[in-house]
DNA sequence: GCAATTGGTTCCATAATAGAACCAAAAGTG
DNA sequence: CACTTTTGGTTCTATTATGGAACCAATTGC
């Protein structure tokens, strides 16, 4: 299987990858949600070749993931602004950021630290499940078949599967 | 700047993804979280190339994020396992998880669904401050220079950055 | 004992990336 | 206004990464 062809995949991870798995792709979207806007302003933050920024802006409007906005009256000078399908990538990149602080922040420790205005405390996120409040822990998430499941059950694609790829989307083996 | 060099910012995001963001990484590591332990059945799910697969577990037992063990007496069939660092990185494939369900679903909905095994619901994780327990918004989160940023405020490396990405880092501004 | 499986490696063709040069339009400068 | 610089790219070429297939030795299953 080629690299394009893993959003064939019936997997959510699989699919958001196709899109943002890139090289460069979620550092792009990194200096947008700091503030960048210019193309030069990116292209500098990363030190990216023109073209390969080029491409990438152009697949992440495709995507739907960014949006480019003309900020001059001829229409010749751009800026880009993630849309909400963008902003919704922002827990992506806390997951990112938090591994790094913990795993990868050497000698020096963690380039940046973040302030919750709400109660005021430095904090690290964490994630909870939205019914009960909890903080969660992989060896208590059940997986269960979704309705794309449910609906390709009968279906060539879901047929094919291995059938132990089949146990494991409805297991509780999550380590 | 190549790829490899990623890893020299001063930048968690970067960081993390100099060793979990090549192709196929990340999907590897879903593998073994949903329970795939050999070189074959991790093959025969992604349909990678063997030499891929190989390289690719050669660079994360390299990072520490997986574990190479002896399975049989002889010594020479293995199972892979996750370790530590690597079971810490399933906020990262929640992230990616909950972004696919939402944004890339089509027609047929989730593939997978969760149950809190705590609460016994089904649910949707979210992120949550640490300190007061509340759901973070991105804007409500403020970032504040760190340790590493402090500590290198003086030497090259720092004060190479352009000023923006200085003011950046002690800026409010997340949209 | 023999075939199939496992866990790879090697070789080659194709695709992605990095670096540099180039360019036209717009904006800044005197 | 003339001139230089900046912006936002595109094109070209060399290098690196990837995909597909063949190959192989050791182990396992029958």
């Amino acid at each position: 299987m080629k690299w394009e062809e893993i959003n064939t995949q019936i997997c959510s991870i699989a699919r958001t990858l196709s899109i943002v798995g890139d090289r460069w792709t979620l550092l792009i979207i990194r200096d947008i949600f700091m503030g960048l806007r210019r193309f030069s302003e990116i292209q500098s933050s990363l030190e990216i070749t023109k073209h390969r920024l080029s491409d990438r802006l152009h697949k992440l409007q495709q995507g739907g993931i960014i949006e480019k906005r003309t900020v001059d009256p001829s229409g010749k000078r751009f800026e880009y602004f993630l849309t909400e399908k963008g902003l919704d990538l922002y827990p992506v990149l806390i997951g990112l950021v938090q591994w790094g602080d913990r795993w990868e922040s050497g000698q020096y420790g963690e380039p940046v630290r973040y302030r919750h205005k709400v109660c005021g405390e430095l904090m690290r996120p964490h994630y909870c499940c939205d019914q009960c409040g909890v903080p969660l822990h992989p060896s208590e998430i059940e997986n269960c078949p979704g309705p794309a499941v449910k609906k390709l059950a009968d279906e060539t694609q879901f047929a094919n599967l291995p059938l132990r790829v089949k146990k494991l989307l409805g297991s509780t083996d999550s380590r």
